[in-house]
DNA sequence: TGTACATCAGTGAACGCGCGTTCACTGATGTAC
DNA sequence: TGTACATCAGTGAACGCGCGTTCACTGATGTAC
């Protein structure tokens, strides 16, 4: 074989991992295969080598992106006691930083209502993976399972509704009010108690990529 | 003139009318000029009579949604009492019928996320919608102005959600299971109070498209 | 009132373009001997 | 160990197709006389 057999498997990831980030930016339809092969520095001729189809990589795309999503509330929640873990999830989702950059942010707000009109096929592969987030929120509420669950997907309806409407709202007073009603609804206060000076309205563009992309 | 000055207007409005159910039904970009004319019973080669291009008559559509949307609240809330109205609004807007009937519901969950990427034009003739409405439901709200408005946003943001959430979930238990947490996250309880055997799970189609229409 | 003309909403062919997908080819490298 | 061959990830031209937009034309009807 020309490459190790890693190879492959190397090229296949990056070509999911950057296509998650501009499907998300750009929307499930946005960007073409040519683009996106590109963005992973390839030609387009190679694309079939690795994907049954583009909807096959929009699958794996967003099943990178929900992963991820899961995976950082686990980390965050893992290194937050108990009681601030929801507040902390919470606050970290409902920033500027996170409404400017879709890219690497949650899937849901940027991809949900696209995916919602997509094959059966597609749709269920997402409904599995919001499952999963909503079972893994759960987790994070001191409370009977059963309800901890209804809890759950309601602070996520809330908490991605939100970041939908702020985005539509562009980076005003109205965005930023919309994005302080969402932390009200959800936790009872406005602002996060622990840190400091977190957002200086107005301000385009002072959060650095790297910083977003922790989120 | 061939036509009364009449017939032109009516005309521009049947395209709006009918491209406002399709583009919340197929997505911003999920249906093209030739079939929309198809749709209001036209050839595409008139189009450009009547829009100076395929992004203004989204723009219009746009706006005839939601203005429709709001127009419904408000004539709701006119019919119930005024404890009553924000709960009457959330009971028609979390149900079976809403979810499985995009293009005569909400365009912000049909179509936020994607306006969202549109140009600012685009995007700022949706927030002042989005912003009329917000100031519509808190205006059913018996409370102080500012936290009516935060309120209401808050309510908006969490329906809306929770109507994206349940479209990508299908249409079984467990998109069932995500409107009634929205419902109970809203309102503090699952079903409605007032209407007998309002939803009978699992049986598709049996809401007439009338029905559905009058949301 | 009757007639000839002007108007313009709507038609349908055509355009340039970008899309998803296919395919013959390349050439670096793993493997057989 | 050294050499000849086979493999196959990646290239780039080409495909058929549908899109938004343009444009010359039509023909029913409003209007001027």
């Amino acid at each position: 074989m020309r490459y190790s057999r890693q190879h492959k498997l190397e090229t296949h990831a990056r070509i999911v991992k950057r296509a998650s980030v501009r499907l998300r930016e750009k929307g499930a339809h946005g960007i073409g295969v040519a683009d996106l092969m590109k963005d992973a520095g390839l030609t387009h001729g190679g694309f079939y080598a690795h994907f049954d189809s583009r909807e096959a990589l929009v699958i794996e795309a967003f099943v990178h992106a929900m992963d991820r999503s899961t995976e950082r509330w686990r980390k965050l929640a893992e290194q937050t006691s108990p009681d601030q873990r929801m507040a902390a999830i919470v606050d970290s989702y409902l920033t500027p930083a996170h409404r400017d950059d879709p890219g690497h942010g949650c899937a849901i707000p940027a991809l949900g209502a696209e995916i919602a009109r997509e094959s059966p096929k597609t749709r269920k592969v997402f409904a599995a993976k919001l499952d999963q987030m909503i079972d893994m929120l759960a987790a994070q509420i001191p409370d009977v399972s059963k309800a901890a669950r209804k809890q759950a997907m309601a602070v996520i309806a809330t908490m991605m509704g939100t970041l939908v409407m702020a985005r539509v709202a562009g980076d005003g007073d109205f965005s930023e009010e919309i994005l302080n009603s969402g932390r009200e609804a959800v936790l009872g206060r406005a602002a996060p108690s622990k840190r400091v000076a977190k957002n200086t309205p107005s301000k385009k563009n002072t959060v650095s990529k790297k910083a977003a992309a922790r989120r």
